[in-house]
DNA sequence: CTCCTTCCAGAATGGTGTTCGCCCGATTAC
DNA sequence: GTAATCGGGCGAACACCATTCTGGAAGGAG
């Protein structure tokens, strides 16, 4: 919806990506919204042969510029309807590692350090307020925690992966480099 | 490293996903980790034959259990190595509905509306400073947006979709139903 | 100019996804 | 208790696709 920024879909060996060119960023754009394409259709939308798409997937894997390949599941069909970021306040730095316990949780999707006024961000999907309850229980078993603050999802209106395009109006090439 | 708490794979037809028994989960569990298990692999890995399992994949997916299939990209390697998270504060409601052509940039990659003392949280994730200083930019051009809160990222400890296991402990009925 | 590197197209083949028909167990009605 | 009906899994056949190999063209470096 936005006016007149373009996506770059085509780039000439952009910074970052070091081999990274535009067939391999059309390529991961692709698999990146659907992996079940053949290698024919993907092939064809990108306009290379199958061999040539196979030969530069198997490289773009290699190269962890495709972490994996994942079936993307229903947080409520999984019994799981309740999303939240939780904010974890420690005292000091170091605490996180311990924090690290919490992977193990299948509830527990997301483990970011972050700036600001908190320490760790957390992003949970849970059964209900009592599975939420039980789960900031355990955060706050952990040594050094002092407190949390839960940013409830009351919808969610996007929700997708690493997006392969880039706008052109933020790159770093358009005003820094002068 | 959680000490005690199992967590559940097979559970008799739980409350919340209505036609989901133990096999969907356990199906849904291994093709969330990587679904580029061929069916024979995955029909040896869950205990049934390749047909029976590619019955049950292709219901999950009818039924919107498997939402899709996706290849993961690297963030740092798509030229986007900053990751952060913005609390959006609105004047009065329904100025989401704006907002959602944000959706429009590569670089949002979540939108959800909130509880807590902010409105909308946005997940971004940008090549620079800069672009994420455009990409605010954009949001405060919509309006009725008060202020925002940024949170960056330092650094990424978990990041995964979805999990199909509940853990046990945090479920409904322990201490809910008596 | 020549060699080297890199990349892509075309063809062959082994593996796999997909479908069909049959069988078994559970449920229901009589 | 018996029989009919339904749902689900198994085994096999077929078609499709992933994967590999070879050849050839384009771009650089010496």
């Amino acid at each position: 919806m936005p006016k007149g920024e373009e996506t770059i879909g085509l780039r000439s060996r952009a910074g970052a990506g070091r081999g990274l060119d535009d067939m391999d960023r059309k390529i991961s754009g692709v698999l990146a919204r659907d992996a079940t394409v053949s290698y024919s259709d993907l092939s064809a939308e990108v306009g290379l042969s199958p061999a040539a798409v196979h030969e530069r997937v198997r490289r773009l894997r290699a190269a962890g510029v495709i972490r994996g390949t994942t079936a993307d599941l229903d947080g409520p069909a999984m019994g799981k309807p309740m999303l939240a970021f939780v904010h974890v306040n420690t005292r000091g730095w170091g605490k996180t590692r311990s924090l690290l316990s919490l992977s193990a949780f299948p509830e527990v999707e997301e483990i970011h350090s972050a700036t600001g006024d908190t320490c760790l961000i957390l992003k949970v999907r849970v059964a209900s307020p009592h599975a939420l309850e039980g789960l900031l229980a355990r955060v706050y078993d952990v040594e050094g925690v002092i407190g949390t603050k839960t940013y409830m999802a009351l919808s969610t209106h996007l929700e997708r992966g690493v997006q392969a395009g880039v706008t052109a109006a933020f790159d770093v090439d358009d005003h820094v480099r002068d």
